[in-house]
DNA sequence: TTTAAAAAAGTGTTCGAGCACGCAATCGAA
DNA sequence: TTCGATTGCGTGCTCGAACACTTTTTTAAA
């Protein structure tokens, strides 16, 4: 049995012309008779044509070269997923030309991402796919780029005032809510409840400071204010010893300490803490699924995981880019992906995706 | 710039033969004298040759016809989603020449499904996708279908001592012990949990009895059976009144009922009565996103649900036919899809997929 | 040694879209 | 009316794999 597909052809034979000049209608080029063209406009659209993806990718056998502006995964863990993410896109998509050159910055150096940004530049990518963790540094470069005509996906860290394709990750406040409800519905009793910030420059991280309004503002929307006192703080120690004390004085202030919110995927450094202490009642949600998290998440010190599907963002960044290079479909300006709630029981399935 | 992409003719001009030879090597067709066949296979590997899918389908332009035997939607609102995904995986498949032809048969009726499915050994389909509802009746025909050499896939429901291309869904086990998990982080002091199958044949359903399993084996396995007395009943109710009386009763005799997981699409029965009774202490989880879940959920009266993901099951199951008939992957015997953890804060993003 | 059959290897067409090229008709200016 | 330029339109090659078909080589029997 045979496929009944609509070709250039047919639409020229229905026409009485020939697939040249369909060609040229279809594509706005050359030169055709008004009378023509309208001849042949009906009938593309009476034949309900849609071009053959598979014969007009096989044709156009065009390079399309990516980059990607992203964190060295050798520094923070974190950034491991993006990296199997971005390789899982290119794999699928080597068959269409695509090509991906990795620009890796170390995520705790300005300097450096100012380089790889200005490398970036120099090799005029067809599409640019970035983690804009340097807020105030990546800004000129936006600009830059948007006039060099290449379009750029953020992904991981929404950016207001720029004009990205695209932004892919999550929603931080709805992000933030969700962490409340999930503790709210393990906490039994009155009690202090902590947002932490760990070991993270807040004033260039507008995205913890989302989360942590969604987080506070569940517990006023549901009039729980009375109840629990949500209080924030950030813990930074750039030497080993700092966590403990800052989390010690903590609870001497607030005996009643009940649950943490970690904002970012530190959250083993309080799982830790937690199990050096044998604080076993104090509930503790925090973010992905990097190996520390998940031993935690096994013993039960950390409760639950939200996955911020790292490996996705990478994936899907660069599955826009194609759509919108390769395939010219429409992107929606925001891709939000999904708040995954992961525990013990079904972390597996999360961690090889698809 | 180009693409550096591996041809047959490359393969050709490298082992100093013709495509044609390659051809035959690749495919094991025609006779190929045995030194070349091992240059060329050897070249392939050293150049690492791929086919290249794209010109492949344009060339083969055969249709497929695959058949899926699932039940009416319009009985039973779950088996919307699974449609959709039908649907969805057709559209991305057209391309390669794939149709689907359903086969709709009424859930409540074991005649129905009988009489579908010999529709389908008629129609000689290339694949079958079928949803298993029926045990006992669909297994003569499993034998029917792998003589005729249809392969199958089967979802949503599992089922033993088969042959299926692959199987798609979820671990019940696994299912059942996430539930528990959920349920005791809520659970501030003892008490009852009911296990609940409403309006189930439950001697057709081995996937329920495994769900269950799975909860009372994680409450054994915590130490807590002294703290919650897990019970389970099977609740059905052809007519209107049946459920509250029978979950009064099992409240009269359980008094410090806690918790309830409904093992299947139910929840919202459940919900509507611990609305009517205003028992907003006992905790609720149920399965799957079908309308009237998402109402209670977004009420506070569901506390969880967890998404059996049907969709992504007839999307996937699809896939995994047209994995193997057109791009000759291997398939997983075993594909689980991730148990999703859907509450108010994160429903929109798993209600309409990717 | 000849010859037919069998095996091995090579050639050429096809799939649908893209695009370069070239032919024919028309137009305008000298 | 002749020449070049412009417009309108058609032809044919290309992409990589599949496969039918043809040609060449080998093998075995006469």
């Amino acid at each position: 049995m045979k496929k009944k597909i609509v070709r250039i052809k047919d639409i020229a034979e229905k026409a009485q012309t020939s697939k040249g000049t369909v060609d040229r209608v279809l594509h706005n080029r050359g030169r055709v008779a008004d009378d023509v063209r309208e001849r042949i406009l009906a009938i593309i659209k009476e034949l309900n044509y849609e071009p053959n993806l598979i014969a007009q990718s096989l044709k156009s056998q065009r390079a399309f070269n990516l980059a990607a502006l992203i964190p060295d995964p050798s520094l923070d863990s974190y950034w491991e997923a993006p990296h199997n993410g971005l390789e899982k896109a290119e794999k699928e998509l080597r068959q269409y030309g695509v090509h991906i050159t990795k620009f890796i910055f170390n995520s705790h150096s300005e300097p450096s991402f100012i380089a790889k940004a200005k490398e970036v530049g120099r090799e005029h990518p067809d599409g640019l796919l970035i983690a804009p963790i340097f807020y105030k540094e990546a800004l000129p470069f936006f600009q830059e780029w948007a006039e060099m005509g290449i379009p750029y996906v953020l992904f991981n860290t929404q950016i207001e005032h720029v004009n990205p394709l695209c932004y892919i990750g999550q929603d931080s406040y709805r992000s933030g809510s969700l962490a409340a409800k999930i503790l709210r519905f393990g906490l039994h009793s009155p009690g202090t409840v902590l947002v932490a910030h760990v070991n993270e420059d807040i004033s260039n991280s507008a995205h913890l400071i989302t989360k942590e309004e969604g987080f506070r503002d569940y517990f006023k929307g549901e009039q729980l204010e009375e109840t629990f006192k949500v209080i924030s703080k950030e813990i930074n120690f750039p030497e080993e010893e700092g966590l403990d004390k800052q989390l010690d004085d903590l609870r001497k202030q607030y005996p009643d300490l009940a649950a943490v919110y970690v904002t970012n995927s530190k959250a083993f450094e309080v799982a830790a803490y937690l199990e050096k202490n044998a604080l076993t009642d104090i509930k503790l949600v925090g973010y992905d699924l990097i190996g520390p998290n998940q031993q935690y998440l096994n013993k039960g010190v950390i409760d639950f995981l939200i996955n911020q599907n790292p490996l996705g963002q990478g994936y899907w960044g660069i599955h826009q880019l194609a759509n919108h290079l390769i395939f010219k479909k429409e992107i929606p300006a925001i891709k939000f992906l999904p708040l995954d709630i992961i525990t013990k029981e079904n972390l597996d399935y999360y961690l090889d995706p698809q």
